[in-house]
DNA sequence: CGGGAATAGTTGACACATCACCCACGTTCC
DNA sequence: GGAACGTGGGTGATGTGTCAACTATTCCCG
């Protein structure tokens, strides 16, 4: 709507007063959440909230081993960050690496023992304070909220046009995407 | 519930399924509207989702000058993050430096012209990205529930307890909080 | 069989956040 | 005036995330 200048000058759209202060208000949260969660659990577990998700996916899967890009595709991560961050986290003893027989290219992640008993500790905390942080603070209608409106825009990013620009596992798997502009034939 | 254990093996609260779902999908969503946004912004403005933060404070204030530490406490930043960041912005010539005549331990940020240009040039796309990723997607109650939970969360977050144990401007401002217990008398 | 193309994963440079210290200046109070 | 303490701000080491480029293997197809 209302293209207004002919020689196409983008009409910005601001965001609604009450649209300002909903962004203002989840970005601010969302901030605050992700330091106060993050800082909890290095604190008092000593292990990240990266390495954290890390041992979920270990500890979900049977035999607790995964391959590399597993990893990265369930966590949404770039491999070259599952990469370095699976040296860190050999380096402190959390997992270990196996290589894989039937493909050579492949390595499996491996959950050690202290990996194991690292997870085990922390994740009653965790669950503890996420509790205290956000679900002791909302009614059920809230939770249902926060999920559908979550699952919206999760959604949103992880199909179609998005998702082409940007659900990229690494730079040389980036779809090109030249925009095209397809409602618009120049002038 | 569930006090089976006389010697107090603490009872761990886990999440309820449908609490879990929606913290997933909160989780999820957060990570990838981050990652989203920070990128887009890089891409097409060169400058980052902290830039930006820094240089909308500057031009909300009049005479387009901060002082660093309220630039801290409006970002909710520690003030060791401004201090580099500054650093790294007055490289690229976004911000200058200036001393504080009426106080010597002070300096300003100051906004520059390519520093104003910067986040002109910037903000439509992103206020334009918002709008496709958030707003264009909830309804208006689903907005207003965004705020209030959001505010909610916030505010259990910034105040109490939390906000003691979490809430420093660096370390060294840290308050020392021993646990105290008040409500448990030794025995 | 041979020669791309795709796949699995690594590496190095750089940007960024945090932590623990540090220093300079200002305030207060004796 | 100066000791003690608070405040404003900076520094360097370290851990982490991203990008771009690279190696090694496997797949595909003629």
């Amino acid at each position: 709507m209302c293209q207004l200048f002919p020689y196409a000058e983008p009409v910005t759209r601001w965001l609604e007063p009450e649209q300002q202060q909903a962004w203002r208000a989840y970005v601010r949260m969302q901030g605050e959440l992700n330091a106060h969660l993050s800082r909890q659990m290095s604190v008092d577990s000593d292990i990240s909230m990266a390495d954290f998700a890390v041992l979920v996916q270990l500890t979900d899967t049977r035999d607790e081993r995964v391959r590399v890009l597993e990893l990265a595709r369930s966590l949404h991560w770039e491999k070259s960050r599952i990469s370095h961050h699976v040296v860190r986290m050999e380096k402190r003893g959390l997992v270990r690496r196996e290589s894989c027989g039937s493909d050579g290219r492949g390595s499996f992640v491996v959950l050690t023992d202290e990996g194991r008993s690292a997870i085990e500790e922390a994740a009653p905390a965790h669950a503890e304070m996420v509790h205290k942080l956000v679900f002791d603070l909302l009614t059920d209608s809230e939770v249902t909220a926060l999920r559908e409106i979550s699952e919206k825009i999760f959604t949103r990013l992880t199909t179609g046009e998005c998702a082409a620009v940007v659900a990229r596992s690494d730079a040389d798997d980036a779809v090109e995407v030249v925009p095209q502009e397809s409602g618009c034939p120049e002038a």
